[in-house]
DNA sequence: TTGTAAGCGTTATCAG
DNA sequence: CTGATAACGCTTACAA
């Protein structure tokens, strides 16, 4: 059997509770016998029991961490490794373990996080899926189990604490950046439109067309679940239009890598034939050929935010629900020219 | 309050004992009074207390997950995530949680799996980097605390389970696959050779140039911590060569998107002028220009076995030590050729 | 400042 | 087949 605070407060020749006090850096305790006690523990080796102790505490000093189900694209997105590094370290910091769930469906995914919740596992939740994930924030905002979301909620929006970037003008900056060089056809390539985050980049794509009195045209907006065999056709079709587009926004790094090989098949060129911008700046962003031109939305941040700020209004319960927008600024690299037409 | 098992009984008018044995699925319990209880249970929103029943029963159904140190670069290898996945469901199947660890040196990590083992947080755990985690696997060992290793372990093979691909022998047969094609100038790109998994697909590489009567050349041979601007500076010297390689294997996809670009610059083309094939096969090798050939090493895999057989031997107690190996298969793309000269 | 004792919600060991 | 009852290891009033 493992050591147990009782063995410690035998050795020390002090109470089982006064060991849990020195644990808990309880003030009312003389220097001496925490002295006393620790060393103790040293001897030992001892290590707390988290069961018995969330037991008796009725808190676990943990977060859980729901990602999308696993059949979900997402999950190759580079996108995740790194803001789960950024979830960990605000959890580490604040010493709070972390607890994660997946599943096939978002059946299977909704039914874990209610054992993770219900069965006392952890005292918060990490949302890393801006999707239709509807069952699950009811479950929680009826429960008023804490938790916050990465990205951005399809509606209750104020009442939900997010961490989000300002899409819609991070979109809108871009092609801006594009129209200053002068591109009046530009197009836009984005993911599913069930994706909150697509939905953002492509108003602000229209918006900065608008504010430029350029008109709107459908022809030049594509959707694509993801990019390979579907994609590449998606593209082709947008080159083979009378007027093809100059300038294109793509939504998302990896895309953009498979809008690179398409066009390159077309002997269209980058940036020369046309300029491309894209989102997020992952290391793949920089290895591109040419290295892309991409928005930096610091998906680190939106993780290390996430885990900090559910960890506040964890430990302070009527913490308000709050909006973080994590800033942004775009990476200029060479996929982006004057159109020479 | 959260309802308890007592509630439960009170409403099934039984002893909570035996709604404890109605949770545990235990056999001998009349089906009458099973069902009476689990419809006391389903009117109350019954879910046990994992803390109380892991306090209770010593044991946890969930594993720990070590990963490498936040700052490591294998964290942005898209390696990571489908690992991940496949550990995710191995340990879904059989119902076991996923706990998280990571740290920002390597004693930090320590520190966090000392704490998770000894505060009972998990029954088991996983390793998932093959690096010098020498501290890390001799406590374990130590303390014969059910572990598994992803990837090969720098020593005591034979006491260690753990999961690799024979990497040995992939390397070989590319490297042979090369020669076949006609190339006896063959160069080796790998990443550090702290990594085993490097030191294992050299070796293979030089073997086969062993049995294929060609002399190895040093020069051919490059070690890159990771391929970025240093990276480049090493394909421009091997391609500065006298006789430069007509073809290279190397260690990475990722890797490879990276000499792909330097490659370009040179004006080299592949498969042309050189041919190119690489390991892990992530979405990326599909996508790089031209498509690369690449080892698909079965990642998901690697992950899903390592799971089921850590479960296995947690639930086993004297389960053997083990070493799986798991297949791998080259997928052929568009990045080789015969040698043009 | 420290000790005592009553839980926390389960499981498990005995009886019956 | 089912019911008491004692752990499991810790926290937290309440006393002292």
């Amino acid at each position: 059997m493992a050591v147990t605070i009782k063995d410690v407060a035998l050795l020390a020749n002090v109470a089982p509770s006064t060991v849990s006090r020195v644990i808990a850096d309880n003030p009312r305790i003389s220097e001496e016998t925490k002295q006393k006690v620790k060393k103790a523990m040293e001897q030992l080796g001892y290590h707390p029991n988290f069961n018995a102790r969330n037991l008796a505490s009725q808190s676990t000093h943990a977060l859980g961490l729901v990602m999308p189900s696993s059949k979900d694209v997402g999950f190759q997105n580079p996108f995740f490794p790194t803001v789960l590094q950024g979830i960990s370290e605000g959890a580490q910091e604040k010493n709070y373990a972390l607890h994660m769930t997946t599943g096939k469906s978002e059946k299977e995914v909704l039914e874990a996080v209610v054992q993770m919740v219900q069965g006392k596992r952890v005292d918060g939740v990490v949302l890393l899926s801006s999707k239709v994930e509807d069952q699950l924030i009811s479950y929680l905002k009826e429960r008023e189990f804490p938790f916050v979301l990465i990205g951005k909620p399809y509606r209750d929006i104020e009442e939900i604490t997010h961490v989000d970037n300002d899409n819609f003008r991070a979109a809108k900056e871009v092609t801006e950046y594009l129209i200053d060089y002068g591109h009046r056809k530009v197009g836009f390539i984005g993911g599913s439109l069930e994706l909150v985050v697509t939905v953002d980049r492509l108003n602000g794509y229209k918006q900065a067309l608008v504010n430029a009195g350029i008109v709107i045209n459908e022809d030049y907006i594509v959707q694509e679940e993801f990019l390979r065999e579907g994609g590449q056709e998606a593209v082709r079709e947008l080159m083979a239009l009378e007027q093809p587009p100059t300038a294109l926004v793509v939504a998302d790094d990896f895309m953009a890598l498979g809008v690179l090989n398409t066009l390159d098949e077309l002997g269209i060129k980058v940036p020369d034939d046309i300029s491309i911008v894209s989102f997020n700046n992952v290391l793949l962003a920089e290895m591109a050929k040419p290295p892309l031109t991409s928005v930096d939305i610091n998906i680190f941040q939106l993780g290390y935010q996430a885990s900090k700020n559910l960890i506040q209004s964890i430990e302070n319960k009527n913490e308000p629900t709050k909006r973080l927008i994590i800033s942004h600024q775009l990476v200029e690299r060479s996929s982006c020219s004057e159109p020479n037409s």
